[in-house]
RNA sequence: GCCCCAGUGGCGAAAUGGUAGACGCGGCAGACUCAAAAUCUGUUGUUCGUGAGGACGUGCUGGUUCGAGUCCGGCCUGGGGCACCA
């Protein structure tokens, strides 16, 4: 977690989930590395800095110590020895060593390019971290910034992270999705068009476009290029005209309604380019702003008849619009494109060599004419960029490089990291503290020894976050990653977690691990065998009708059946059920809770009533009903003698009816509970235990007799064994109360014995043409003639039977009979 | 616009193609109590019927099947992701 100084409801039922996890797999007799740690560098620190004049580390630090206990108290099986925090100059030093691996490697650079600026934050944001326009944490609309800054080249792994994704079977589907779109992967064609008019200086060669389809070349009616391509620049730094649209493009706003609002706007350049195929034919180049300068090549050609692009843009300049698909069906003397394109399947026509072909083999074919003709090749185009890592702030960790006039970028040797940040900083003034420090940026070149001036730019704490699982494995070895370590543990079987990091934490850690298995680190390719999402825990809104406020849950009450806020006596109404946030009012603080209710019966209220896929509501009611449950298993447990029951033989105690159907349901019970947590249906599992609680109560005759008391005392060890994931105090006490051996806690998963979990009689439904019209009760397994007779026998079913032929009896064994009749 | 997911009682939900609504919340009734709370017991999809029993019922609509909440086609609604990505 982020050391924000409280964990919330969220972060109860993620580690409560990945708590029933580890002590399964434990009782399993797995060896089970559960750590916590603190992704502790990020902007908050520098906030609370900022506003109260505290210091980012003691704020951190101090948040760190108060939000420990709270695991703790919670009961997580969590093995402490392993806590690392990402400020610990332990942890980010070693960050800086590999960081400086993958520098030599060519997977990290500097270059100048247009970021995203959050003037919020007053920093740079990767593309991931840019939410509708927005910074991913300030909300603050991100602005476009011409900066230098420090790269990961995270597209060299488009390719293998994208090919990856079919190896994670554990992952949910939605998550590969999300990653299989973000890389976007198109497939295509990159050329050249030549100038037919004369082409400007630099583009002697042509002007190179991309397309996903070569095969509506014919089709062209146009080329265009982005406001931001360098042929625009050229062409406006002569023509006033151009300069002025260009700079017009810019103005739009950026949130997605403006984008989409925008009209479709060109500038016609007067240049001519030859079109490939048609000898003779010249196709116009215009400037038009709904092309993007960072995707392909930031130039392409228009086919209006099959975009929708092309085709707004196209009948705003009254450009040619031609056909070159035709859906099957269509005739290809009147087929015309009216307000909307044609993108669907049909074939080629009105294209020379292409006439008659299907979209696809079209492709092809013009991909293979466009080569012979030298001009361009088949092309792989990525929609991901580039991770941006580099932030102007100082509660990161530094880029361990140093700049220097005369050698430029020197990596700080590897004898002097960690580069530690200075803890001597003010932030009485906006901006990056560590530019402001008087000494600690000056430094001796490594290389010349010269004056020479330290890299302030810190990296996204993302990075920071990117590895931490392998450092988990060997949390204070003297290199990044000791192998053998990692080797016995990775990939992480089991990862729980929210979605928002689908294409963020998720993707970014996927990548680092590639990295740094190719530098020889890791042996695993990918980080998480196994993702497991989970939802989240809402709340009702309220808000006072008079004046909007909204109130907690703890600020009203019920008077005359009405709420009210309990100050005011003002009237309140129930609003959306949300996200818990601060902002709505809608939390639930878990410590008061925890006072109030016990942690057992909040880690249980979190996963009984909702799948743990699904969000969550809290509710006064459910939270009560769970801690009901946990006095009702207490009572169990408590009102067995306190002398150990006397030993009774198996067969004995199978000879007594009641004791007999009472270790039947404990089978049962062990069967189901154990399915549920295998296949992360806790809800599920929980519920058979509140179904085996009923049971349990509903037995008197188990307590009567020898028999039953022994009985009882084996089904109460299971109890306490299956329960023990989930309400970890309860487990224990209950064991200890009934003369468990040792703790709960190391006690092992308990084994059903598959005769007792089988049931002996069923009742089968009696369908009447597909209606059901009775009940018979069989032994299990009976043959299907002997069903079929005792069926058609039953007088409920005869009844229905009244006037009607049998035409077909279906016997499904052990399971129903329906009976076909006319 | 493209892609994905989900629609089941008053509510959260459960159901390898085989008795729809387990379990919990809430409601109702009863026991205990001077009384209330807590606790315990029973009951609780809708509807017709005194009853036995019947009809209807998983967003809508077709289909496959002896049998569909579940599988297939079309639609509606809600949620999420991506989005001038050529």
């Amino acid at each position: 977690p982020y050391p924000s100084g409280a964990i919330h409801m969220g972060h109860v039922r993620n580690y409560a989930l990945g708590d029933v996890v580890a002590r399964y797999k434990r009782a399993r007799g797995f060896n089970v590395l559960h750590p916590m740690g603190w992704d502790a560098f990020g902007m908050p620190a520098e906030n609370a800095a900022m506003e109260r004049g505290v210091h980012p580390k003691g704020w951190t630090y101090d948040n760190i110590a108060t939000m420990r206990a709270e695991p703790k108290r919670l009961g997580l099986s969590i093995d402490w020895s392993r806590e690392i925090a990402t400020c610990d100059p332990a942890y980010y030093g070693q960050q800086q060593r590999w960081f400086l691996k993958l520098l030599e490697r060519g997977l990290v650079y500097r270059k100048e390019g247009v970021v995203n600026w959050d003037p919020v934050d007053n920093t740079v944001l990767a593309n991931e971290q840019v939410i509708d326009g927005r910074g991913w944490r300030s909300g603050a609309i991100v602005e476009k910034r011409k900066l230098t800054q420090w790269f990961l080249r995270i597209t060299d792994y488009a390719d293998a992270l994208l090919e990856g994704l079919g190896t994670l079977d554990r992952w949910p589907e939605k998550v590969r999705l999300m990653q299989e779109n973000w890389i976007g992967r198109s497939q295509g064609l990159r050329f050249r068009f030549l100038f037919s008019t004369p082409a400007p200086h630099g583009f002697e060669e042509g002007l190179e476009c991309y397309t996903t389809r070569p095969d509506t070349l014919f089709g062209a009616a146009f080329v265009g290029i982005s406001p931001g391509h360098p042929l625009a620049e050229r062409i406006a730094a002569a023509d006033p005209k151009a300069a002025a649209f260009i700079a017009e493009c810019a103005r739009g706003g950026a949130s997605e309604a403006d984008i989409e609002a925008a009209p479709k706007l060109g500038y016609d350049t007067g240049l001519e380019v030859d079109h490939p195929f048609i000898d003779g034919e010249r196709l116009r180049v215009w400037i038009a702003n709904f092309i993007l300068m960072d995707y392909g090549t930031g130039a392409i050609f228009g086919c209006p008849a099959h975009d929708q692009r092309d085709l707004d843009f196209a009948r705003k300049y009254a450009l040619p619009v031609r056909p070159v698909v035709l859906p099957s069906g269509a005739d290809p003397d009147t087929f015309q494109v009216g307000h909307e394109a044609y993108t669907g399947p049909g074939k080629l026509f009105r294209s020379q060599f292409l006439d008659g072909l299907d979209i696809e083999t079209a492709k092809a074919a013009a991909i293979g004419r466009i080569e012979e003709m030298g001009l361009g090749q088949g092309a792989t185009v990525y929609r991901l960029r580039d991770w941006g890592v580099s932030r102007q702030r100082y509660w990161g960790c530094p880029i361990p490089v140093v700049h220097c006039q005369r050698c430029g970028v020197q990596h700080v040797p590897d004898d002097q990291l960690p580069v530690v940040l200075p803890e001597d900083v003010s932030f009485d003034r906006p901006g990056n503290p560590l530019l402001r420090h008087p000494t600690w940026r000056h430094v001796k070149c490594p290389s010349c020894g010269g004056e020479a001036e330290r890299e302030t730019d810190t990296l996204d704490t993302f990075v920071d976050s990117s590895w931490y699982f392998a450092r988990f494995t060997a949390p204070d070895a003297a290199q990044p990653i000791d192998k053998a370590a990692a080797d016995a543990w990775m990939p992480v079987d089991q990862y729980v977690g929210g979605i928002e990091h689908a294409v963020l934490h998720l993707l970014y850690s996927r990548f680092i691990t590639r990295a740094l298995k190719d530098e020889g680190m890791l042996s695993v390719a990918e980080p998480f065998a196994g993702l497991f999402t989970q939802g989240m825990v809402t709340h009702e809104t309220y808000k006072v009708m008079a004046d909007g406020r909204w109130v907690s849950p703890g600020e009203i009450e019920a008077r005359d059946g009405k709420l009210v806020e309990s100050t005011s006596g003002l009237p309140v109404e129930v609003g959306g059920i949300e996200k818990m946030s601060k902002s709505k009012k809608n939390v639930v603080a878990p410590e008061e809770i925890f006072d109030a209710y016990g942690v057992d019966a909040a880690r249980l209220f979190v996963m009984s009533d909702s799948p743990p896929e699904r969000d969550v509501q809290w509710t006064t009611g459910g939270v009560e009903g769970a801690w009901r449950f946990v006095h009702r298993v207490w009572n169990e447990f408590d009102s067995q003698p306190q002398t150990a029951p006397a030993k009774v033989a198996a067969d004995v105690i199978l000879a007594d009816a009641g004791a007999k159907a009472l270790l039947q349901a404990t089978h049962r019970l062990i069967k189901s509970v154990t399915e549920s947590i295998e296949g992360f249906r806790f809800n599920s599992g929980i519920a058979r235990l509140y179904e085996f609680l009923n049971v349990l109560k509903a037995h008197p005759a188990a307590t009567a007799s020898p028999q039953g008391l022994a009985a009882r005392h084996q089904a109460l060890g299971v109890l306490a064994r299956l329960i023990a994931p989930f309400t970890p105090h309860l487990a224990e006490e209950g064991w200890e109360r009934i003369g468990g051996e040792g703790m709960v806690v190391l006690a092992p998963w308990p084994d059903y014995d598959a005769a007792l979990a089988a049931e002996d009689e069923l009742v089968l439904p009696i369908q009447v043409n597909g209606k059901r019209r009775g009940e018979i009760r069989v032994p299990v397994g009976s043959a299907e003639d002997e069903v079929k007779a005792i069926a058609l026998a039953d007088p409920d079913v005869q009844r229905h039977l009244e006037g009607l032929t049998v035409r077909k009896v279906i016997v499904v064994k052990d399971r129903i009979v329906n009976i076909v009749a006319a």
